[in-house]
RNA sequence: GGGCGGCUAGCUCAACUGGCAGAGCGCGGUGCUGAUAACGCCGAGGUAGAUGGUUCGAGUCCAUCGCCGCCCA
């Protein structure tokens, strides 16, 4: 062969994050992904959607796990020569990004939001979403998340709003849009109520509330009270009813002085002795008058503070009687609505009580409870008071405690439709399959409608106007109805000036104040994201909906379900058909990564350390939906036991091709003509492609990587390992040219089907051994049908049996695998002559016989074989000291030996063109010489002298 | 209180439909090495969270309970 380099040289030390930034670069310099999608325009489409992350905070390491999965299968899914459109998205409204900017003003709430100026709050806001974009662009490009970022959505363009807006307005012209009066979980800070899926985010363990046990004197006999239990007592001014169930059985105690009632099942929550003196049912108790805690507030004559029933109240807990507030309870506003009892709101929208309740005026609801607690016992109204701790929801943006609060908002019903959205869920394809009738079915049988209204500032304008005359309601879908510019901003607080007249009376109609959930925004993508319909109706139709999306778990009450929602509503089916939904990242321990646990791993850290290809690789070895144990170890660990042994295989041969001229293009040898371990490696290499195709193709992340494992695992340790001496040996024939095929089309070939999981990695690959083409612009490697070979892989599995039997077999007759030996007798039929002949290199014996009961081997060793194991040991040594005067693997010796008349000199004198061979010795002379390095030893007792010079 | 997921070797995790419990790391021993931040072989290490049930046979199916995580109330 010729000695023309045709690979660049690769080093074994390799750094993989240096070799990653160069990749990037060229990926750059050549427009790579755009490239690979340019080559695809035409083809199928397979349509992924972006979930667009808030622009708000920092990626964290959660974000590579999503973005990986997000990455791998567009990937894939590229190669096999579909067009994946990769538009990216941006979510940019919302209370996040609000709070971020009253946090830079140093203010907070809305009165001190109104007083800077809602124009210049929003501008603050949308400057803000900016900043971060420029981060996440950054880093998903470290971590090769391809995404087309010039062409993104961003929910806060006039395209997009407008979008929005339509789809509100078909929501309302099919009357799936309402105002009530309701109460929801309220950030008495923020001044906003929360969604289901906002509260659910933000509730925390183990919090300390007050339990306080209170009398209601009964209007009739104030020396009787009805024990009354609740772990809010700032909702207590504004008591107007006790819920008693109808079956239950009441006590009437009597305990000192006075007497008490409450369930008879609820009678260990009395202190001290107590005699019953009456029992009654809890109907009976129904219609009963009771004096207020408070007076003032509500008309005297109102209909209030009367005993109810109600089918909630439980025996569980408290007293059997429940207090009920009206304005602060979704059960108390549901069951005084129904019973006509009055409702009137004791504390404003911040939280703090009103004038009126004097005692607490202006107080914040959470301080006004010991206060409260102190008025009652003072009074004489509180009959026990302690501390309980429970789970308690927050804000999951501010976290302030919150409240529930009654108030106008408006909502869709999503209720009305909830068997339509089981029903395309069930048509969805889920992958951890449990989760589409494990956490996904169960969230949407529980199905309650969409809070959709937020009294905030930064999101979609709600776009329904109302009379202010008639109170008829309009809704909009365009700029252009409005009489604005298509491209106007249609943000408050611009958006509000605009009045409309009222079609019915002809007064004048104002915009609802309210803004979005921000949720809406995300899940109206599909069709937003192309300006539909006032634009991209034809993109719309291509691409909705979705192949695939994915997200993490928590997504389930987030983007999963407002996606489904929206587009049940409007299109009557999802507009995903496949997700993957990911577990979350956690620590070493198992526990969530959180600032206050200091356990956070930060991305890029891991990136410098590792790369991106070693976190993605192992988040694509993780099981999928499972939450992940992250840390240094593992990646550590992962590195040592795929990325370097596959790098060293590739290092490996670009090192002896690169010696040998090598040439890619030279003559193949005919597959039937190539050697059986060469057979056999294609034979593993075409049920490897097979594999992983197939995996990708369902969606299996894990099915796809793990057998990629354990096929670098045996390329390593035993197709290279078995075949060095095939690739440094001097003749260059048929043998060592079919390794270097070999080698070489299974390295292409592996850079193919990693290149979804490690792009970079693939790529460096592919780009040094295909001339600088890049696998993200090749096709997925296809299976070679023809290099299926199961009877070899079969009897090379046997082999490799047969090789561990025989080394455990050494093991015991305590023979060193040096020492050559006679025979090895094993069971079964005859291997085929290629196969057999690596069993017995691997165990040195001469001989292999078949048919043996069990594996037997004959432990005699004659003259000869002790010599050539004498033989074999020098060698050793001797290629232990061309290391030790740092020689190259090419460089040619001039061995010296000396030792006194025995078996060991017998042994060299035997063996001396064998020794020469294996430590390329041009000369081996008998007798001390100086030499460049030398060593005093002793082989089994005798002492020898070995030296050695370089050959020049 | 309800739901979902998990619980398999010291650690991290596998095992298609029920069929002799596995790998990697770590540990002890040993071998091999121009074999790579190596590799091989042997060994120790398991009441499979617990208890019951179905079955010829249960890590796998059913029931109850416990612990961890997430979600809901």
């Amino acid at each position: 062969m010729q000695t023309k380099k045709r690979f660049q040289d690769v080093t074994s030390r390799v750094n993989f994050p240096e070799l990653e930034l160069e990749v990037m670069k060229t990926w750059a310099e050549e427009r790579t992904f755009e490239r690979s999608l340019e080559l695809r325009e035409g083809g199928p489409r397979f349509v992924f959607y972006e979930g667009p992350p808030t622009a708000n905070g920092k990626p964290g390491t959660h974000h590579v796990l999503a973005r990986t999965y997000k990455d791998v299968i567009p990937r894939y899914r590229t190669m096999k020569g579909y067009y994946v459109e990769r538009k990216a998205g941006w979510d940019t409204h919302g209370l996040p990004v609000e709070l971020e900017i009253e946090k830079k003003l140093g203010i907070s709430g809305k009165q001190q939001i109104e007083e800077f100026g809602i124009a210049k709050f929003n501008e603050l806001c949308r400057q803000s979403v900016y900043e971060y974009v420029e981060d996440w662009r950054r880093f998903s490009e470290r971590m090769a998340f391809w995404q087309d970022y010039d062409h993104a959505y961003w929910t806060l363009t006039s395209d997009y709003i407008q979008s929005v807006w339509w789809a509100l307005k078909k929501m309302w012209d099919q009357d799936l849009i309402y105002k009530g009066f309701r109460v929801a979980p309220y950030c008495p800070r923020c001044m906003t109520p929360l969604s289901s899926h906002e509260l659910a985010q933000g509730y925390r363990d183990d919090i300390p509330d007050p339990s306080v046990y209170v009398r209601f004197r009964l209007a009739e006999d104030p020396n009787t009270s009805i024990l009354s239990w609740t772990t809010t007592p700032w909702t207590l001014p504004g008591n107007v009813a006790l819920a008693v169930g109808n079956d239950f059985d009441y006590v009437k105690v009597k305990q000192g002085d006075e007497f008490l009632i409450l369930a008879e099942a609820r009678l260990d929550v009395l202190n001290g002795d107590y005699e019953i003196v009456e029992r009654v049912k809890g109907r009976d108790l129904v219609g009963k008058r009771y004096q207020p805690l408070y007076t003032y507030l509500l008309p005297k004559d109102a209909y209030a503070h009367v005993v109810v029933d109600a089918d909630f109240v439980s025996l569980e807990e408290g007293t059997g009687v429940v207090h009920t507030s009206a304005a602060y309870g979704a059960d108390d506003l549901r069951l005084c609505q129904e019973k006509g009892v009055l409702v009137r709101h004791t504390v404003d929208l911040r939280g703090r009580f009103f004038p009126e309740v004097e005692k607490f005026a202006g107080q914040f609801v959470k301080d006004a409870d010991p206060n409260i607690t102190k008025d009652l016992e003072e009074r004489g109204l509180l009959y026990a008071s302690g501390t309980i701790r429970h789970t308690y929801p927050f804000c999951w943006r501010c976290g302030t405690p919150l409240i529930y609060y009654a108030l106008d908002s408006w909502y869709i019903k999503t209720n009305e439709h909830k068997h339509e959205l089981v029903k395309n869920n069930a048509e969805t394809n889920w992958i951890p399959a449990h989760i589409k009738d494990g956490r996904m079915g169960e969230w949407l049988r529980n199905n309650v409608d969409w809070a959709l209204s937020r009294t905030r500032y930064w999101g979609t304008p709600l776009p329904l106007w109302v009379c202010e005359d008639c109170g008829e309601v309009r809704a909009v879908e365009s700029a252009e109805e409005l009489g604005l510019a298509p491209d106007a901003d249609l943000h408050r607080p611009f958006i509000d000036e605009v009045t409309l007249e009222c079609a019915r009376c002809g007064g004048t109609a104002y915009r609802v104040p309210d803004v979005i959930d921000g949720w809406f925004d995300s899940g109206a993508m599909p069709f937003a994201q192309r300006g539909f319909p006032r634009q991209g109706h034809e993109l719309f139709e291509q691409t909705f909906p979705a192949d695939y999306i994915s997200e993490a778990i928590d997504q389930t009450r987030g983007w999963f379900y407002s996606l489904l929602a929206e587009s049940t509503l409007l299109f009557g089916r999802n507009s995903y058909q496949n997700v993957i939904c990911l577990g979350h990242v956690v620590d070493e321990g198992g526990k969530k990564a959180s600032k206050s646990r200091g356990n956070v791993l930060d991305p890029n850290y891991l990136f410098d350390k590792f790369g991106a290809d070693a976190v993605r690789f192992f988040f694509c070895s993780s099981t999928v939906g499972e939450n992940i144990r992250t840390s240094e170890t593992y990646l550590q660990e992962q590195t040592r036991q795929f990325f370097l042994p596959l790098w060293n295989v590739y290092s490996f041969f670009v090192t002896y091709a690169n010696v040998d001229g090598f040439d890619v293009n030279a003559a193949e040898v005919r597959s039937t003509e190539r050697p059986v371990l060469d057979r056999w490696l294609r034979s593993r290499l075409a049920g490897l492609v097979e594999g992983v195709d197939l995996a990708l193709e369902r969606y299996d992340v894990n099915g796809a990587v793990r057998p990629i494992h354990s096929f670098v695992d045996d390329l390593s340790n035993w197709y290279v390992r078995r075949s060095r001496r095939r690739f440094w040996k001097s003749e260059s024939d048929a043998d060592k040219l079919s390794a270097y095929e070999t080698l070489y089309s299974t390295l292409v070939t592996l850079a193919g089907l990693l290149a979804p999981f490690t792009p970079f990695l693939a790529d460096a690959m592919y780009r040094n051994l295909k001339e600088g083409a890049s696998v993200h612009l090749s096709a997925f490697p296809v299976a070679e049908a023809e290099a299926f070979d199961e009877h070899l892989e079969q009897e090379m599995a046997r082999a490799r049996r047969l090789v561990e039997q025989g080394l455990a077999a050494r093991d015991a007759a305590r023979l060193k695998v040096r020492q050559p030996l006679r025979v090895l007798s094993v069971p079964g039929d005859p291997l085929s002559e290629g196969i057999a002949a690596i069993v017995r290199d691997e165990l040195n014996v001469k001989a292999l016989v078949f048919g043996a009961a069990e594996v037997k081997l004959d432990t005699e060793i004659d003259e000869e074989l002790r010599a050539e194991g004498l033989a074999r040991e020098i060698v050793r040594q001797a290629n232990d000291l061309r290391k030790q005067a740092g020689l190259r693997v090419e460089d040619r010796i001039e061995l010296y030996w000396d030792a006194e008349d025995g078996v060991l000199a017998g042994a060299l004198e035997r063996w001396t063109d064998y020794l020469a061979r294996e430590v390329l010795a041009v000369e081996v002379t008998r007798g001390r010489q100086s030499a460049q390095q030398e060593a005093e030893t002793k082989i089994e007792g005798e002492p020898l002298w070995i030296g050695l010079k370089k050959h020049s």
